[in-house]
DNA sequence: AATAAGTTTCATTTTTTTTTGAAAGTTTAA
DNA sequence: TTAAACTTTCAAAAAAAAATGAAACTTATT
């Protein structure tokens, strides 16, 4: 495999786990795009690479920043802007983490919280319901928390060392 | 707020949710409705519920089922079939992280891992996507590991402690 | 073997999501 | 201030995904 051919199939591969994952191919692919070129890319070059009209390139570019995930650049002397993706990789777990539970989690959660808390009338089928949605707002909280707490990790030996034990 | 309003609400938003991470709606929904009921529930019941087709209710049941979450019940004397979800939270969660980490991780995973095996030019350009292919496979591999031994911890007094530690 | 009670399949329709492209908007510089 | 170079917006079109429903299929019963 050729590099040409091996970039295309990246950015294939990811642009589709993105869209396994709620997020909207041509996005994935941009960032897979950046995520491997070793300098700023304009919007020009990626509607050219992966043949995508101008709106829906700067569009799904806009979306990519306010996600924190690619950044602008501009270049002395140039009008056009260029863009790259946030390369370090526990950086992007973590902005692409704290995103998804700001927009999804955590508004999920509020709801949970707010349905498990009607006053039951002591029927199975109630009981049943509040036990479980108390539960799950539990797990939910839990997990959430988890994927901050993953994230200081790599600040604090003892986390470090408990990975390294769990490998 | 009364039961059947949270009720619907939970279902709603369970779907939603869903949704958002690449799970089709009515499944989520179906699968919301099965958590919070406290006995097997019907096709008939499903779809009068959710105000579905038979055709909809029995293609997103099966695929409940395909991902091992909902479970068929028989009840003696009837000819229905009832159905039921996986309410151990933990078991749900270990379900879906295996299952996801099958389906999608795991191809991601054999794709990095032939793309970040090309043999570069020296070129600044393929140097970077080699570099950079190998990190993601790494990173991935990492994160993927880490949902198996996040499951296998509930059974590690270690683990339990460094939980309780983290929260 | 015929029928009844139920389930599954899949071509077609509907809905939702994404993309396009042209007009409006911005910024820089002559 | 005008024009050129570029970006953003958004209504309309296209594409993708999901839902429908009727026919085919299965299984149990008489």
């Amino acid at each position: 495999m050729e590099f040409k051919e091996a970039k295309n199939k990246f950015v294939q591969t990811w642009g589709a786990l993105g869209s396994q994952w709620g997020i909207n191919k041509t996005m994935a692919q941009i960032h897979a795009l950046l995520m491997v070129s070793n300098e700023a890319v304009s919007m020009e070059d990626i509607m050219e690479e992966l043949q995508i009209s101008r709106g829906n390139a700067s569009m799904n570019l806009r979306a990519l920043m306010d996600w924190g995930i690619v950044y602008k650049e501009y270049k002395t002397g140039e009008r056009r802007e260029y863009f790259t993706a946030e390369k370090d990789l526990d950086e992007l777990a973590v902005k692409i983490s704290k995103e998804r539970s700001k927009r999804e989690i955590k508004p999920a959660l509020k709801v949970l919280k707010e349905v498990s808390s009607i006053e039951s009338d002591g029927t199975a089928q109630e009981r049943h319901f509040v036990e479980q949605t108390t539960k799950l707002y539990d797990f939910v909280l839990q997990a959430d928390n988890m994927l901050d707490k993953v994230t200081e990790m790599k600040d604090n030996w003892l986390g470090r060392l408990v990975i390294k034990i769990m490998k």
